[in-house]
DNA sequence: CGTCTAGTTTGACAATTATCTAAACAGCGT
DNA sequence: ACGCTGTTTAGATAATTGTCAAACTAGACG
């Protein structure tokens, strides 16, 4: 049964990378979120939810776009689930699922370098 | 909606995830990217060099900083490197890291959720 | 040359992860 | 109640990953 987690939302940072050194609980925390996106299939699965951004995607209509197994499909998405990117609902025979844009933000901000100064680092390689 | 920050350029992506899905190949190129924030420790090293962005930081520097083993440093920033997250040079003793601001940006804008008409649906039950 | 310091590479190991098949569960329509 | 469809869980396995100690490389300084 795939109940709704808690959304523990953007508690941990909001600060972008450059302005300030993470602590180490932050890290733990934001490196979750980044962990669950660093998969391929979990960034596509997130990817088709979110371009139907206020809508909801059911379970069924991800599996067709994958080669990949339900049970992977089904495992992908709890792995998103608690890292609390996306939510979910079941209504009667299926399942639908929605991002949470508060923690998408969340992380957003956090890579987001050009919110501080120095915008030309022109180091190259 | 009328894009509001002018974006550093980056290479491969700039769609946001709201706003179109992504394609096998693109995902498995930003997955490598959001991998490797993946970690904790990894997370902290790139937030410890990004906060002096502009300048650039010492691995001796880095260290003192963790509780992991030399060795381990060394390896975090070889994958931050291998994703293109970091640069590096080494100038007589010492190696210096500095951060790629457009791999950043390309990974940030992904995920801003906020670049569509999102409705920020909250926590709903 | 020898040696010291700074950092990386190698090799090993435990822990985690991605994937599958098989089974269980949850609703719907007879 | 029974079967059918959609979805998750359980168990197993192969691959990947994080970590360390030891060995190695690169440069500085006698």
């Amino acid at each position: 049964m795939p109940n709704q987690l808690p959304v523990l939302a953007a508690d941990a940072c909001c600060t972008p990378l450059v302005t300030e050194a993470l602590t180490e609980e932050s890290a733990a925390d934001l490196a979750r979120g980044f962990k669950a996106l660093g998969d391929p299939v979990r960034l596509r699965l997130l990817s088709l939810i979110a371009s139907r951004a206020g809508d909801e995607v059911c379970v069924c209509d991800l599996t067709d776009a994958f080669t990949v197994s339900g049970p992977t499909i089904s495992h992908h998405l709890k792995v998103l689930r608690e890292a609390g990117l996306i939510g979910c609902q079941r209504r009667g025979t299926w399942v639908y699922y929605w991002i949470v844009p508060a923690k998408l933000a969340a992380l957003s901000q956090l890579l987001d370098v050009s919110a501080a100064a120095t915008p030309t680092t022109g180091i190259s390689a």
